[in-house]
RNA sequence: UAUCUAGACAAAGACUG
């Protein structure tokens, strides 16, 4: 049922895994059965919240119960496994879907790659960007955020920055990571000007700016003894009545 | 008979500690 998976869902995902598995133990008395869907959900909660024994279980069971698994329980597994650091169990499954019906997307790939740039491993990571490509599938801003802030992070901010031109060229709707990276390399690099010119141009590029970007950047004027400029800030954003968080 | 329609997946983002 549609209404036992929303709510095992969001038990899992306000930290309630317990409670979660109350209402999945009911099903079961209950004799409903479960869909993928399900299967799934409960696969995504279990890694999250710290059980990956079991996620991978469930996944065996998907064929016991002859449900065969998409591109979303591929990717769920895929990115627990990343997550862990295990790379290998990553790619081995990545293989499995291309001999399957699963189609691997571009969330999937976003899982793989930021397993690598988790590890530190950026060129293995751009590598997976490749081979993405080269299966037709497009990167998004999510996966140039990745990057470019494994490579700032890195201390690679040549490539980073490289990066950054490329999604610009790209036309594709850069995003608040993105903006967050690169604002935080300049702060770090005590280029101020630099980081307001950043957020003046994404500002007025369609991207909505959100509260870790206007406040990220208040702080770098503060530190810089630029108060006026910062309060400058504050008022815009009071203006545009951002949220806070 | 056919098509559309619900629920599942990717980021250790700033400051402070």
């Amino acid at each position: 049922h549609v209404a036992y998976t929303n709510l095992i869902d969001s038990l899992f995902k306000t930290g309630s895994a317990w409670e979660a598995f109350v209402f999945q133990n009911q099903m079961i008395v209950r004799g409903i059965t479960f869909d993928l869907v399900l299967c799934t959900a409960l696969m995504d909660g279990l890694f999250k919240s710290g059980q990956p024994r079991e996620a991978e279980e469930m996944f065996h069971i998907l064929s016991e119960l002859n449900l065969i698994p998409n591109n979303i329980a591929y990717t769920v597994l895929i990115d627990g496994r990343c997550k862990l650091g295990d790379m290998k169990g990553g790619e081995s499954l990545l293989k499995e879907m291309h001999k399957k019906l699963a189609k691997p997307t571009v969330v999937t790939y976003a899982s793989i790659i930021n397993g690598y740039a988790r590890k530190g491993m950026l060129d293995e990571a751009v590598n997976v960007m490749k081979r993405m490509l080269e299966q037709n599938i497009a990167p998004n801003a999510y996966i140039y955020a990745i990057l470019i802030r494994g490579f700032f992070k890195d201390g690679r901010s040549e490539l980073a920055s490289e990066l950054y031109e490329e999604v610009r060229r790209s036309g594709l709707q850069l995003n608040n990571f993105i903006l967050d990276a690169l604002v935080n390399s300049s702060k770090r690099g005590g280029k101020m000007e630099a980081a307001e010119g950043l957020f003046k141009e994404m500002n007025s590029g369609g991207l909505l700016l959100d509260c870790i970007n206007y406040t990220s950047l208040m702080d770098g004027l503060f530190k810089a003894g630029n108060e006026s400029g910062a309060l400058a800030i504050a008022e815009e954003m009071r203006q545009k009545g951002v949220k806070f968080d």
